[in-house]
DNA sequence: AGCTCTTATGAATCATTGA
DNA sequence: GTCAATGATTCATAAGAGC
């Protein structure tokens, strides 16, 4: 089978009014959080925000397929003290606007930002909301199981101290056994919340979830050969996991630079499809 | 020092009226969750939680000190395939009243109830809410550092699985060194991620937040001798955090059997203060 | 004692059945 | 139809039995 990924420079509230109804079979994307300070496109007002993404997500309800999901990866930020809550209306206003909120997946930060407060923790998580158009949806349950060597790993982090020093002096006393058995269970399912690292790599982006999350939904939410959008594309890690994993990506960013880290995260390939081949141009 | 620990039985929307102003310094609650079918306490429709809620939340405002905190534990339910509002619709009305949302801490629950669904995986997460009045506020950070037995076993649960069988094979090659290592850090801040397991002993009662949780509360945001209130006291959990750890504790439930479990729970000098000593009757 | 295995069960959710 | 009750699903713990 062969895959195709495409980024096109643009508002995605524009470059999408070319695509038809139900060409999509899932959106993931982590738009630009509100910020009060710039003016750009990565820095809307809080108080602007909601108005500012339905447009946008009128657009991904028409390209999205019935049977597709939408995974908006967001958080709001605390600004004076206190949690902004433009988040909870626009969950609220995309149900207004014909969307289900099927789930709120919980994006575990295992190794967040450092930093200290005196009023607050460091922030550890970050929602990953689910949207649907229907209530029956494809969903491959399967395909994100927990592999065994997690399972060992959560078994490995309830021994206790004493157990662990144990381990140390008594080398292969037949602990070591008992690791056996447990690489044995068989794969469960998990759960809606998700443990992975914020990718520490050298990167020239900010942003940036780690691929493992886009995977995880894409693994979970499309089967291969669909088609999956970003339409904040960024740097590209959606279209990397679409593209590794078969299916065909579709990315936009209002940003050149963005484009063209994007193409280059997705593949050499795309260097021949800057322009959309399927899709078509605007009338 | 000595503590005092009181159970009242009623509505706490109005035993609170007996109360003075700013008379409490922290309210950790779990409030019975919206459920469609029963007409109980325990069974406010999704509909009319916010409602039901509100003057409730109010007299929490009054009777808390302006340096106090109010922490919500909470989880909407989903119901038809769709995740509920309520809790989001909540939130923005206690805003309305005058709270400050500081703060949404995330109650991870490791052993959570088990089931397979189509469209969904198991619900592994609830809401703990930490709203305010001002925006500064008692908050002891270094109460709840986290110790060095947890943090080790934090990193052992990061191992992957080819660490594991190194580790198995290349028996103390220089691996123990590492947890050595470990061991020997200084301690840490937490995060506003809180990895708790539900409490799975044989209960009476089917509420119950593991006890560790509203600890955790408790040691961060009041000072030992201060007065902690849990307005749906249920089981009495929060009382008994707050009595180990040195707080007044006032606990309040429309269920007799309850106060009853309250009471037993929290020790048994209840017996003898069963009234209101301190804040006197109703009018 | 300590390790291993079994069993019970917990703020769940959905589809189906029946009133 | 609408609403209430029941069965099926299935994992992390603790408690207890057995060796």
């Amino acid at each position: 089978m062969t895959t195709t990924s495409q980024v096109l420079q643009g508002d995605c509230a524009e470059v999408l009014q070319s695509f038809p109804d139900q060409s999509v079979d899932l959106i993931v994307t982590s738009p630009p959080y509100a910020d009060r300070r710039k003016n750009t496109y990565g820095g809307i007002a809080p108080e602007k925000y909601v108005e500012w993404f339905l447009p946008r997500s009128a657009e991904f309800l028409r390209v999205l397929k019935p049977s597709g999901s939408f995974i908006l990866n967001i958080k709001e930020k605390a600004e004076n003290g206190e949690r902004h809550t433009y988040v909870l209306e626009l969950i609220l206003a995309l149900r207004q606007q014909g969307w289900l909120w099927t789930e709120e997946y919980i994006w575990h930060k295992r190794n967040c930002y450092p930093g200290k407060w005196p009023n607050r923790f460091r922030d550890a998580w970050e929602r990953c909301l689910h949207f649907t158009k229907e209530r029956k949806f494809t969903m491959n349950q399967e395909a994100v199981m927990v592999p065994m060597g997690d399972w060992a790993g959560s078994r490995l982090k309830s021994l206790s101290k004493n157990d662990v020093v144990r381990y140390d002096s008594q080398v292969g006393s037949g602990f070591g056994k008992n690791i056996a058995n447990w690489l044995e269970r068989p794969m469960a399912y998990p759960t809606n919340v998700l443990h992975l690292a914020t990718e520490c790599g050298n990167k020239n982006h900010s942003a940036a979830f780690p691929q493992n999350l886009p995977e995880w939904f894409i693994k979970l939410l499309s089967n291969p050969g669909d088609t999956v959008l970003d339409p904040f594309v960024g740097s590209g890690t959606t279209l990397k996991a679409a593209h590794e994993l078969g299916r065909n990506g579709i990315g936009i960013d209002l940003s050149a630079e963005y484009c063209d880290m994007a193409r280059e995260a997705a593949g050499k390939q795309l260097a021949l499809m800057e322009e959309p081949a399927i899709y078509g141009q605007k009338p």
